[in-house]
DNA sequence: GATTATGTATTATAAGATATAATACAAATA
DNA sequence: TATTTGTATTATATCTTATAATACATAATC
C-alpha cells in the first residue's frame, strides 16, 4: 500500500492517512484480512510520529475498517458493515456531504451528465471486498 | 435564509456557515444578487462572534460566491465561475473528494443504482442561478 | 522462562486553529 | 455630521494537531 502525505495541506496527517486507507480498501488495493504495517513501521516509513499513525488506526478501528491484533498488527476488517450502528446513522451524513459536493460542482459549471459520468468512472474503479468466511481462531 | 449551527459538531462554526450558504445558493434558496445579513446582524441572530461570521464571508468572497459592498452588505455573486483559476484546479479536488465519498458509501453497503438515484434526487432539488446581466453602477 | 515487538496509555511540550472580546478605521449611506 | 458597513488589529482562552519520551500488558518467538 502506498501512502502519500501532504505536509502543507490543512487536512491533518492522521485524516489523510485514514482517508487513503479507506480508499485503498474500496478500490481493492487493500484486501479483506490483509495486514497493514505496524504503527511504528508505518510511522518510520512516512517520517511521522507513531502516535499520529495510531490515531488514524484507532479511528479506522472504531469505524470497523480495521481489526487490531496485539502481535500480528492491524488487519483490514469487514466490521464497517455493523460498526457505528450500521448503515442508517451514516445515511444522513452521506446525504448532507453529497449535497454540498454536488452544489459546488454544479455552481462551478458541471452538469448532470458529467457528474454521473464521473461517478460511473469512479465506481468502475472499485473492487469491493467479499466478506471472509468465518474462521476458527480469530 | 435559515442557518442552523451545531455547537457540538467538530466542524468549525465558520465552515458550517460557509457550507450552508453554498448549498443555499445551489438550491436557489439564495438568488444571484440577493443580499445577505450583515456580519454583525447574522452574528447576533446566531449568537456567535461577528469575526466568526466575517471569516465565513471572507472565504466565500475569496471563492467568488459573495461580493462585498461597503455599505449595502454582502451579496451573492457569480464570480465563482472564474474565481480560483476557474474550473480546472477544482476538478482534481472534486475527484478525490468524490472517490472517498463513494468508497465509504459502497463499503457500507450502497450499490451503484442507489448511489445514482441519490445523486439524481439531490440534483433534482437544485435551482442554479442564471448569470445576472451586466449592470451600470455595480 | 526470557526476550522481543505489538497496540495502547500516559505525560509533556510546542505550534496552530478556533472562537470570543474589545477596539479602531476607512468608506459609503443617510 | 452621524451612523453603519466590512475590515483590521490585538488579546485571550480553549481545542486540535503533532511530536517526544516513556511505560505497560499481551502475545509471539527464541
Amino acid at each position: 500500500m502506498r501512502v502519500s502525505l501532504d505536509f502543507n495541506s490543512e487536512e491533518p496527517l492522521y485524516t489523510q492517512l485514514r482517508n487513503q486507507i479507506v480508499t485503498a480498501i474500496g478500490t481493492g488495493e487493500l484486501e479483506l484480512g490483509e495486514r497493514l504495517p505496524t504503527v511504528r513501521q508505518l510511522a518510520q516509513d512516512l517520517g511521522i510520529n507513531p502516535m499520529t499513525v495510531n490515531k488514524a488506526y484507532a479511528q479506522l478501528k472504531a469505524e470497523g475498517f480495521l481489526e487490531m491484533d496485539r502481535r500480528r498488527g492491524a488487519a483490514v476488517s469487514d466490521g464497517f458493515l455493523s460498526a457505528g450502528g450500521g448503515y442508517e446513522p451514516y445515511r444522513g451524513k452521506l446525504e448532507r456531504e453529497l449535497k454540498l459536493t454536488i452544489c459546488e460542482a454544479f455552481l462551478r459549471g458541471m452538469n448532470a451528465a458529467e457528474f454521473h459520468e464521473l461517478c460511473t468512472s469512479i465506481i468502475a474503479g472499485l473492487r469491493l471486498p467479499k466478506p471472509l468466511p468465518e474462521m476458527e481462531g480469530n
